[in-house]
DNA sequence: GTTAGTGCAAACCTTTTGCAGCTCT
DNA sequence: AGAGCTGCAAAAGGTTTGCACTAAC
């Protein structure tokens, strides 16, 4: 259970193991991943109706420091607000589709080739990398062409 | 000069040529890059003092939705503002020192051959693609290891 | 002359902060 | 016991919206 090690690590850095904490971690753990800061404040309350959204900050904030979640924005395609998952499966690119807002995810050398590249070309020491890819999926992009087509008949614009 | 192509590009979209966006495009092409809406605003100010900051955030959105700027966060490194930069010099990452602040682009294949990847795996068409990443840049390294250094010196921390 | 765009004020949403009281270790 | 953490209320920061007026086409 990755909730178990996360708490692990933290002990380690010198926090402690609050029972708020410990729901946070079990929620960000069982529901996956992409979870934005009111999200999880709302999983949370679940199990404790009294838990304060700002806690949920404060310990999101906590636990990018401690490198245990990465932060994602998701291309802002829903708002401004940030979204987190645990950092335990390795790099990998986030692809969202701009239409229905699904999100897949790419693993891949491309990665790793960037990574080393970047490394390498600048003598950076890479903490986080981010990679976000915007457009339409497969399935979107044939709706897409049809709500063209609609537009078009319906404003035949002029120009 | 790219701020001509870009009022072309919108008239030929069907946005009009108001004086308050051709400064605008003006401060963004000769600015260069990296600029976030505050700062535009206040470079643009210099050449119309009654512009008013709620213009340049529809002016933004405007040349992000018609595809001539591209959005970045730069890792969120100073705040949750937005950047923005000109589409025309292709696609690259930025790489992002959490230390001093200092950004710097990669162009590089990894980059193209991602977008390939993402595009035959899942049959997605990609609009915008961004890379960011963050850690220290070779110069921060060194400084990084001696604040450490100094830190355990004044506080021996247990442990 | 129309319609799109501007400026102003006010709202909005997400996130952070100050502080008194509570609780892990 | 005491530093660290929580909850509450309030503020901050960035961005958006409603509306009357103005300007581009």
């Amino acid at each position: 259970m990755k909730a178990e090690s996360a708490s692990k690590a933290l002990q380690d850095q010198g926090f402690r193991l609050t029972r708020q904490r410990k729901i946070l971690l079990d929620v960000i753990d069982k529901s996956g991943e992409h979870l934005d800061a009111e999200r999880l404040y709302q999983l949370a309350q679940k199990q404790d109706p009294k838990i304060n959204r700002v806690t949920v900050y404060r310990t999101l904030k906590m636990l990018k420091m401690g490198g245990l979640v990465d932060e994602l924005d998701l291309m802002h395609h829903e708002g401004d607000q940030h979204y987190y998952e645990t950092r335990a499966k390795g790099e990998h690119a986030h692809v969202i589709c701009l239409r229905c807002g699904k999100v897949e995810e790419f693993f891949g050398e491309p990665l790793q080739r960037l990574r080393k590249q970047v490394e390498e070309t600048f003598g950076f020491q890479i903490l986080i990398a981010r990679t976000e890819v915007g457009g339409y999926c497969a399935h979107c992009q044939v709706l897409r062409e049809r709500e063209l087509e609609e537009a078009a008949k319906s404003a035949p614009a002029g120009r």
